[in-house]
RNA sequence: GGGCGAUUAGCUCAGUUGGUUAGAGUGCCACGUUGACAUCGUGGAGGUCAUUGGUUCGACUCCAAUAUCGCCCACCA
């Protein structure tokens, strides 16, 4: 008997001190190792100031079961964490902080302003890896890296100062999306499209010197005060003489040209159009093919600046609101009408985003874009679900050029200095000396930062020491698998890709693995506005982290969302409460000595040979899955295995043995018990790394962690179908003894005898073999076998088995109506299984066409069943005769 | 306007290349405290796999339409 386990499954117990194990003893280190082939993950980086939330408990949950799988296959397995400093996000948090106090940036200046960021930074920045931690990640802690660090800042500048240099970073005065709330540019990716109710207006325009007008549609009057042309297309018969004219602007009286450009659509509104190439993408390029030059009617947050003539100071919707009752005050308002359009939102403040034209750094897409296609097609990428490599594609082959300058502190800042007389641009690492044009010493350096994806982007490689050439970029680069959500494709898997073909030359992974979302129960979005968020950490304390991973990666496949059940979350901690008790049961049985000794294959005995085989198979099964990253089924093949066939069925079967005086027999039994377990635990560690790892510390066999134990492997002589043919006939002749006797409610204390009729030897053999099972789960006290039934009487119950029949002989309490009635059922199931397989059998094209086995199977099943009807069809006649 | 996904037991979902008596968890009903576990055991009820066609000897699975729901992308003022 071996020191036991405790009483019930308590996680709180054991989960912080196996993490402190585990972490004590360096398990989750990975170093350059040439015996070994290595294999990596990058963590995606969570926000420096951010709270775990549900999604990165499941993408942390799949990466760490992988990570832990690989390392037990043997791997140097890399699990690369680290946090992201999240410019826009961070730093709107600290302007409130500072808003709460009564302080302003411009108040503090940059300098003060990076201060307080860097404390709140330092403040808020560990409670998402300590999270991490509760959760049980297995990833190398010593290698914790920051976006903002001093080697990843120097890879950020490395990678602007290459790509400046060959002309794929350039300066540009363009349309940007501007966030009048951040104060910022933002990229097109950073903007949330959604259909909006508005309005569309037509105004008339006059025609100088005529009494004429052409009439316009826009939905956003208030961009007509930077109106610099109305456009017709060209092939517009009812504009054709107006192209060349002048159109007189209402309200501001300005002279505009009607230009005629292939842009305009002639079906739709009135078929003429402001052009407004300041504050509209696509008045832009039609503004440029004409040369009308520019006016910007709007300041940094959204009201109008001084070229708005009367309406300077207004705020963008109190100038539209005023523009239409001006025009409308002045007749020139024809038309007013609602109309559902969609409207650009701020990704992360959710304002309404001005298209306006200003002068920002971008990244030219076309030359990246290009490899990054090529390098999907030639099947060096994957992506898990396959489905998403087609948003993948779609997304590269219409990608237009990357805003990557931020108007914020809280960042990288351009490696960009401008000369203040000459405004020569230089890009450069230390702040020149003087200028490299015209030699002046007047320089300042460009205030803008970088979007974050610019440096996340580096992340596999920046991470490992790049631009230095070391071991471990060489090793561990590039990586194998990303596991993020389909959400971020566009913002970071992407952006990574074509990074690292440019400066590695090479794809940064091979995989990508595609997480959904974690919805609440009724399918909604887990939001901090909804207060639907449901806390991991809350999940952890009351059922263990073990309940809340499996339950993250069950019942769920790649890339499709998953609503999330606190009784998903209970019934799995009831299955580590299961396991947990079956290890104590077998703790509890186990001899210390025997426990170490190894298994005589020849004194095996046929259900251990079966549970052998079992396990067998499913090291196979759930190896397989987890190679094709169907964790969720793998999953499912252990938890299959640990309940329904360890526990319900061969625990149940050994303990006959375990109670009785054969003591070979019985130590057998033990170290069957103990092998099963032993790979059961190493199966499930990946998945419950804390239960599997503290039962694992109370094995006496234990030589090593389970964490780095050896993962189980597939052996071919362990597999014994004769065994599961075997074993199968015996759990299904109890299970219809069971169900004979439930249907006529016998309580299982009454115990009875059963008589096997049987005229197969072999069915005999077993029979006799196993009469421990029968004694033991079918409530049995006497087995007796027979050849022939006749002399039997009457009052009995009867179960119809392949190729043999039970007669349970309970006269007392045999009601012989309810008997039949129970044998009726039998045979209509059965009548319905035969006429299915008749029916298949009778087919000549089946026949004909399909694979032998198929065939064969069927045949099987039609004999088993015809005599199997038989039998019950004879029951029936019997028992109705002798009413 | 394009693209994608979902539709399977009351509920939430699996079902891996077409051949299973279509599964699980949960809920429901009945019985059960034999020393691993009531966070349990045993048995049961419950599904014409959204609809309609097609391919096939054979379709939950492949193809095409339809319907409903959801998501993503897109410059139509």
């Amino acid at each position: 008997m071996i020191e036991n386990l405790a009483k019930t499954y308590d996680p709180k117990e054991f989960e912080d001190r196996i993490y402190k194990y585990w972490m004590e003893n360096g398990f989750f280190k990975a170093e350059v190792n040439k015996e070994k082939k290595p294999f990596t993950i990058m963590m995606p980086p969570p926000n420096v100031t951010g709270n775990l939330h549900m999604g990165h408990a499941l993408n942390n949950t799949i990466q760490d079961i992988l990570i832990r799988w690989k390392r037990m296959e043997g791997y140097e397995a890399l699990w690369q964490p680290g946090t992201d400093h999240a410019s826009i996000s961070t730093e709107a948090k600290v302007v409130e902080k500072l808003k709460k106090e009564g302080k302003s940036k411009e108040q503090l200046g940059r300098e003060g302003f990076l201060e307080e960021a860097w404390a709140w930074t330092n403040k808020y920045g560990g409670n998402i890896n300590n999270q991490l931690k509760k959760l049980g990640v297995s990833c190398d802690w010593d290698r914790e890296r920051f976006t903002l660090d001093e080697g990843l800042s120097y890879a950020v500048e490395e990678v602007f100062i290459r790509l400046y240099n060959k002309g794929l970073i350039y300066r540009g005065n363009r349309i940007i999306n501007w966030c009048p709330n951040c104060k910022t540019a933002i990229s097109d990716a950073e903007v949330d499209h959604e259909e909006t109710e508005g309005h569309i207006w037509h105004i008339k325009y006059p025609i100088k010197g005529e009494d004429k007008f052409i009439t316009i549609a826009t939905t956003r009057p208030e961009t007509m005060l930077g109106d610099l042309a109305v456009a017709v297309n060209p092939q517009d018969d009812r504009y054709k003489d107006l192209v060349g004219k002048t159109a007189i602007l209402p309200l501001v009286n300005r002279e505009i040209p009607i230009i005629a450009d292939d842009y305009v659509d002639m079906e739709f509104g009135t078929g003429a159009v402001k052009i407004t190439p300041s504050h509209d993408p696509n008045d832009f390029e039609v503004g440029a093919r004409h040369n009308i030059g520019q006016l910007k009617i709007m300041n940094d947050d959204a009201t109008i600046n001084e070229n708005g003539g009367i309406y300077e100071g207004l705020d963008r919707y109190e100038a539209r609101k005023r523009i239409v009752e001006d025009l409308k005050a002045q007749g020139y308002l024809v038309d007013e009408k609602k109309h559902l359009h969609s409207v650009g939102h701020c990704e992360r403040c959710k304002t309404t985003v001005e298209p306006i034209i200003s002068k920002q750094w971008f990244v030219k897409m076309e030359p990246l874009a290009k490899p990054a296609l090529e390098a999907y097609r030639e099947g060096k990428l994957n992506f898990i679900p396959e489905r998403f490599g087609k948003i993948y594609v779609h997304w590269l082959e219409n990608i237009k050029d990357w805003c990557i300058s931020r108007q914020l502190w809280w960042g990288h800042r351009l490696p960009v200095y401008y000369c203040n007389d000459c405004d020569e641009i230089m890009v450069s690492r230390e702040k020149p000396e003087t200028c490299t044009k015209c030699g002046s010493n007047n320089l300042y350096q460009d205030p803008d930062t970088l979007d974050t994806w610019f440096s996340s982007a580096l992340w596999p490689f920046s991470t490992l020491g790049w631009p230095e050439k070391n071991e471990d970029l060489n090793y561990f680069f590039p990586t194998d698998v990303l596991v993020t959500g389909y959400d971020i494709i566009f913002f970071w898997v992407i952006r990574m890709v074509f990074s690292s073909i440019e400066q590695m030359g090479e794809v940064p992974f091979k995989d990508v693995f595609l997480t959904g979302l974690v919805r609440d129960s009724l399918g909604r979005k887990m939001s901090k506005s909804l207060g639907n968020g449901i806390d991991p950490l809350d999940v952890i304390n009351e059922y263990g982290a073990d309940a809340l991973r499996f339950t993250l990666v069950t019942g769920n496949s790649p890339g499709n969302d998953m609503r999330f059940y606190m009784e998903r979350v209970e019934a799995n901690r009831n299955f580590a409460n299961k396991l947990w008790n079956a290890a104590r049961f077998v703790l509890m049985n186990l001899d210390e000595k025997v426990a170490v000794e190894p298994i005589d294959k020849s004194s095996l005995e046929e259900e251990d040979r079966w549970i052998i085989s079992r396990i067998n198979t499913v090291i196979k099964e759930a190896t397989t899955n987890l190679e094709k990253y169907e964790i969720g089924i793998a999953a499912q093949n252990i938890y299959d295995f640990i309940w329904d066939e360890y526990c319900d069925w061969y625990i149940e079967m050994v303990k006959p043995r375990l109670y009785g005086d054969n003591l070979s027999s019985k130590e057998t039994a033990e170290k069957v018990l103990l092998y099963v377990l032993e790979n059961i635990l190493k199966l499930l560690h990946p998945f419950m790394p804390y239960i599997t790892e503290e039962i694992w510390n109370h094995l006496p066999s234990r030589e090593k962690a389970l964490i780095i134990s050896d993962w189980p492997t597939y052996n071919r002589e362990d597999e014994n179908k004769e065994s599961e043919r075997k074993m199968s006939f015996v759990m299904s002749a109890i299970k219809g003894i069971r169900n004979a006797r439930q249907e006529m409610n016998i309580a299982p204390s009454r115990k009875a005898t059963l008589i096997f009729v049987t005229q197969d030897e072999a069915v005999k053999d077993l029979i006799d073999y196993g009469r421990r099972y029968f004694v033991n789960l079918a409530s049995a006290d006497t087995i007796i076998i027979e050849d022939d039934k006749s002399n039997l009487g009457d009052n009995n119950l009867s179960v119809v088995l392949d190729r043999c029949e039970v007669f349970i002989p309970l006269k007392d309490l045999v009601d012989l109506d309810k008997e039949i009635e129970r044998l009726e059922k039998e045979r209509e199931k059965l009548e319905a299984e035969l006429k299915r397989v008749r029916g298949k059998l009778s087919n000549e094209g089946f026949l004909k066409k399909a694979p032998e086995e198929v065939v064969a199977k069927e045949r099987e099943k039609l004999e088993k069943y015809e005599n199997m009807m038989d039998k019950v069809l004879q029951r029936i006649d019997s028992l109705k005769s002798s009413k």
